[in-house]
DNA sequence: AATGATATGTTAGGTTTTCTTACATGAAAT
DNA sequence: ATTTCATGTAAGAAAACCTAACATATCATT
């Protein structure tokens, strides 16, 4: 569950690839990076590099400002979005510890005879994924 | 299905990264390129871009010299599973028009039965996935 | 109308990364 | 004892990126 986290969060592109997939210039990345609504690693050379989380994160950027909304307005959405998403986690985390192991077990072997196809789960997918798999 | 490998085929990666994810020296991608065993992408630069397929090819290639093939075997190795990749999914295609509901059936149950440890059916999904999702 | 803030463009000089080419080398094959 | 193969290493050039500074268009405010 983190470990998806791991791997969305590791730094693999530098600007230059992001501009082409966000279409934004550097100095808008730059600037947005400024205003803390991103913040890529480093190399040891010191250049920037992003993770798939940046890029998801600059086309919600792209489209919020598009909307009309400023730095300080999308400061604001991200923190409140980020919020929510800790306090749905608990949520989950609240409800598994809540099971009874019997639950558990019923549960368990219901899942067992109707295991559908459909195993997607709430954190959403970033926008970036359309362009893999 | 076509629109799959148009993503895993997007250049995105400069071979610095490749050399992380890979852990390859530049000089080792590079040679194997020389050999055909790749072909990036570049920049107007000139600048090389790599893209998934490319590191999935690049873990398979190390895997293959680690087991002591070399660039010819693996040339060939690549040239035949390209072929059986065509291959089979033609068949599944054929297999998808031909069978009918029953004979599924039937060949399911089969299957499981007898579906021993080989099931690294050719299309293999690159290593380089565990890195997202 | 003048002023100021915001988001972005542009330029300049410096540093890092990558490029090609060439030569070096250890191990394996002949 | 030579070749061949896979890789290392070095040099010089070019591309990509860095920071910092100044420029500018669009708004909102005075």
């Amino acid at each position: 569950m983190s470990g998806k986290e791991i791997r969305r969060s590791m730094p693999l592109f530098p600007i230059g690839t992001v501009m082409q997939l966000t279409e934004l210039t550097a100095r808008q990345i730059r600037y947005y990076e400024e205003h803390q609504l991103i913040s890529p690693a480093r190399t040891e050379g010191n250049r920037r590099l992003y993770c798939l989380n940046d890029i998801d994160r600059l086309l919600e950027i792209k489209d919020l400002i598009d909307q009309g909304v400023n730095m300080a307005g999308i400061k604001q959405l991200f923190l409140v979005k980020e919020q929510q998403s800790i306090i749905l986690e608990q949520q989950s985390i609240k409800t598994k510890r809540e099971l009874t192991d019997e639950q558990l077990r019923k549960l368990l072997r219901n899942e067992m005879m109707h295991s559908g196809r459909n195993n997607r789960s709430s954190l959403r997918q970033g926008d970036i994924s359309r362009f893999f798999h």
